[in-house]
DNA sequence: CCGATAGGGAACGGATGCGTTCCCTATCAG
DNA sequence: CTGATAGGGAACGCATCCGTTCCCTATCGG
């Protein structure tokens, strides 16, 4: 660790490993409680997920395996502990590990997205403040667990056409198309200079989250959106 | 393979036997004695290499398998084919997998990129030219094989201490205070507000050619670079 | 309560890659 | 030319992981 005062969310123990982590997770459900129970327990937990629940348990596990141990050190054995199942269970539904790790990760991928992509803001809001809660929006995803699947990914897209493709369209393309819609409406709005519609906007803004947020592990907190917008972004692009 | 136009040294023909090559490699060149006729063959290039010759070749392999088949892809045995040795000769001078592609890169890197960190303008240039030529250098660095192998290294650098350390000192820290010193001598040119000079510009800008050139993979061309610089850049940080 | 279904666990054969070792040979110094 | 040194090639033991298979058992529908 050490090298510089980040405020990471955690990652770091590599050893602690098992020490429960079905923390946050967030999406799959609870049914939470203890995990094992195989022998023993006398807590009513079902020990055994099946169907849907049990899919969403390893394609959450499959992503976690992501952030912490990348696609190289994801195997099949490691998801199915986490997830607490069996290898068996998992070639049952996804033939390969390739698979399994798109299937998740675009399943994983096209909840907050499209959140993101639709989302419609009030007449009183301005582009500035709209934009502030992009900003912000975007930055919570990438903190969290998704952040770092996506990192481990990046490599790994560059030799595979299909996570290449997964990627734009499910990650990129839609942040992108949803700082366009901000743009454009500024335009209308008289706030957004006509020329600042330009590809370049967004991917700025995603590349300085990419590098300080992906690469540096830096949480940048509201006031710090703020003065990086109010200073450089929204001078560049303000009529 | 395929993909895009790389200048990779070679790769490729492993199949071949060894239709020796030592074209670049610069350096080398032939040590008097011109006496060969070592074997049967006539082609009098010299099949082995030594030493520091030697050192960078198989350097020079590990980058170009990194860039190609990213880490979990490079094998110490595809290094040792490409720079046409055996895993021998590489394993009596790095210990570990993980210590070659290290010494390999940072070796790689610390060259173009002093180039950068050192370089001066003289008093005629602007600071909009300036960058501009920055810009353009950084992004040819980024384009070569090196650009990829940084690429592949970035889920990497995640799990790895060492590798996050030599990425940020021997990369990032040199190409962000590049441009601080360029906003810097803006600054007292009076060309650049003094609000300026903050980390988020060479991030933003990082963070461009990250998400252009090593995500999506498209070259800048000049005059899009300069579009980049005119319409968004210098709008931001100009006084 | 019981039988059908699906999950869990463990072992397997096969492949791959690490790091080592051994031996032969190209290269270099003298 | 010759002996010392260093490189090349191939095989080995070891470990890991893939994807499969087999068998037992938890769960659920009826």
């Amino acid at each position: 660790m050490t090298s510089a005062p980040l405020n990471i969310a955690d990652t770091s123990d590599n050893t602690a490993a098992n020490a429960h982590r079905d923390d946050d997770q967030s999406a799959s459900e609870l049914t939470s409680s203890g995990q094992e129970g195989a022998t023993a327990g006398e807590e009513g937990v079902r020990s055994r997920k099946r169907g849907a629940e049990l899919e969403d348990a390893i394609r959450c596990a499959c992503v976690a395996e992501l952030a912490e141990s990348g696609y190289g050190g994801l195997t099949i054995e490691s998801v199915a502990a986490r997830a607490q199942t069996g290898k068996a269970s998992i070639y049952r539904r996804w033939p390969t590990k390739q698979e399994l790790v798109l299937d998740s990760l675009t399943s994983m991928m096209s909840g907050p997205v499209m959140r993101l992509a639709d989302r419609t803001y009030d007449d009183t809001m301005t582009t500035r403040d709209a934009l502030l809660e992009l900003l912000f929006e975007v930055s919570e995803f990438m903190l969290g667990p998704e952040g770092d699947a996506m990192r481990s990914m990046m490599g790994e897209s560059l030799r595979d056409e299909t996570f290449t493709l997964s990627f734009r369209c499910d990650f990129f393309d839609p942040r992108k198309q949803a700082v366009l819609d901000l743009l454009q409406r500024g335009i209308r709005r008289g706030e957004v200079r006509t020329t600042a519609l330009d590809d370049v906007v967004p991917e700025m803004i995603g590349g300085l989250f990419i590098h300080r947020i992906l690469l540096l592990r830096q949480r940048p907190s509201r006031p710090e959106l703020e003065r990086i917008l109010d200073g450089f972004i929204m001078p560049a692009i303000q009529s």
